[in-house]
DNA sequence: AATGAATGAGGGTTCATTCAT
DNA sequence: GATGAATGAACCCTCATTCAT
């Protein structure tokens, strides 16, 4: 029977991740938190009641952008379907630069391992899709969408937002294409 | 003659440069400067006075090993020298992560826009060569290369020691072959 | 409503500004930020919640007072209402040592421009009546207030505390005569 | 038998003297001595053989010049000699500011005391010859020089250049008055 | 529960003064 | 002697985290 008062602490919760979403994107993940309790209008303590640490946010930031891309990857049926989440990955890591230095962390911050292992999940289907039509090449393994989406991300939270777009697309260009001369 | 004489103050900025690069390999570039002042032996004030601030301290630990590894491709004849370039460049971001760090930030920080150049610099003579060879596509600009660099270096930084040279080999599969199955 | 609950915060403010005029008298107001940290109990960081810098500081602590001489003086009527403003100007900077300082960096910075500007609203009106009483020699402008007021503190800062009293009157007898309307 | 040496001694004792003087002009008395002995072309330790702290250097720079004034003041002999001592002061003060806080620091500083002596010996005759001719009050004592000068630098040397010319003239206005002896 | 004030540790920087060369 | 490199203390300021209200 806590539920009447839910609303508000909902709502808190979610000016929160709103307010995050905004200055890790502003500012990137390593943004102070007061700067977050303030943007949401909320006290400090109420972040650290609702996440208990930055990395508790930054997954809840990114998590659910992580799972929807999953969502949409695991209904396509096409045979170039893993070309599709390298180019949504590429774009989701575009609109959400700070994400990057969220999955190079994950290696030493337990919390962002998950959003590895989404990120992993995300592509998985697409990727054995793909390889069973022959459009992929055999070898290459989930595990290795960790660094895909290393590659894709290279360099964008650092760059002029300006100059994003062309870094994206010229990563996309080297990434998906290779660097050798076509026969 | 600009005074030769120093032997003892040359020591201890090389002591400097020592500290630092080992500093940057285990705890990043934003590792704090007394850190790196005291594992040289030395006062505070003498960083400052050998380095201006700590991007001058990073260039100087970086500059001369990419400056070598232009030399030594400059001197490279073979229509696959931009692949040796690659493989080169892969293994110094390999045993040298913090430097994947200073080209991420030579975008705000000015004077490490000098180490990107200097990468740059570094491989264009290669690119041509293997361009003319017609071993590699002939829409690769100079400016590529320090995409490149960032895609080389992606994520290693971050990830365990132990598993940091599977993530390079694999990084220089997906980027020098591509994503696609041969026909 | 805006947030009338404070209480011990509200004591915690006037212990620093306490503690501020009795280190600003002792030592100046370059006097460390952190010794009347120290002297009010209180951490580094709350003095800088409290104040945004040292300038709002010397403001808080000096910005009353000179209010209150305007008010005192706003209700004068008597023909020499302005020579009572230069004494309670003189008692003012020999009871406030610091006060002089404050003023003659009111130059340079923003937030000790505000307490010249009190200075001269609080002499201003005395100024006006006395001069329409012929008491005043009439070239005196309200910006000369300023002036007079680096004179009456001049030298009284660095004074021994023994000395001052001497000083300050000297200095009134030098300065008094020279505002008088001649005959 | 020390003599021939004396020569670079003397001249970089003079450069140093020279680069203080333009320092303190610039920056003020507080200026870092490093900035002195760079601006001199000479060695911190030289600088500490010449002269043992700060204040020596602030008194070699301006003891010259007040000993001048005072030269020439003893030879004036026309009654209003003290006025004339008045006007030269102000001069003086306003063409090398920082003079105004090496004298507001005679107070504690021993070797600044001189200075002070100094400025007052430089006006005493001027004075007595005044007093005798019944053109400066009676009440006026040697040691008023002091608070003089502390009125006639008042404000100069934290105002801005441009209008230092403008408050010097006004101070004089206010103070000159003051010292006529009534008839 | 929620607030936001307070804390204290940590990092950057400057400067007077000493000392090896 | 002269040099200028080195030192270490001191200051400023920021931020994650706790705690009184």
């Amino acid at each position: 029977m806590t539920r009447p008062m839910r609303k508000d602490a909902a709502q808190r919760r979610d000016a929160l991740r709103k307010a995050a979403a905004t200055e890790f994107a502003e500012r990137g993940i390593e943004v102070p938190l007061d700067a977050i309790a303030d943007r949401a209008g909320v006290g400090r303590a109420t972040l650290y009641r609702n996440f208990a640490d930055r990395d508790e946010l930054v997954l809840a930031v990114f998590a659910g952008l992580v799972d929807e891309l999953g969502e949409r990857m695991r209904q396509k049926t096409a045979p170039d379907a893993f070309f599709d989440f390298v180019h949504e990955l590429s774009e989701l890591l575009l609109r959400n630069v700070a994400l990057s230095a969220a999955l190079r962390h994950a290696q030493s911050r337990l919390a962002l391992v998950k959003l590895r292992q989404k990120i992993i999940a995300a592509g998985t289907s697409a990727l054995s899709l793909s390889q069973a039509a022959g459009t992929v090449r055999a070898d290459l393994e989930p595990g290795d969408i960790r660094i895909l989406a290393a590659l894709l991300g290279a360099g964008l939270e650092t760059a002029d937002p300006s100059e994003r777009e062309a870094i994206s697309r010229r990563t996309r260009a080297l990434v998906l294409d290779g660097l050798r001369a076509r026969s």
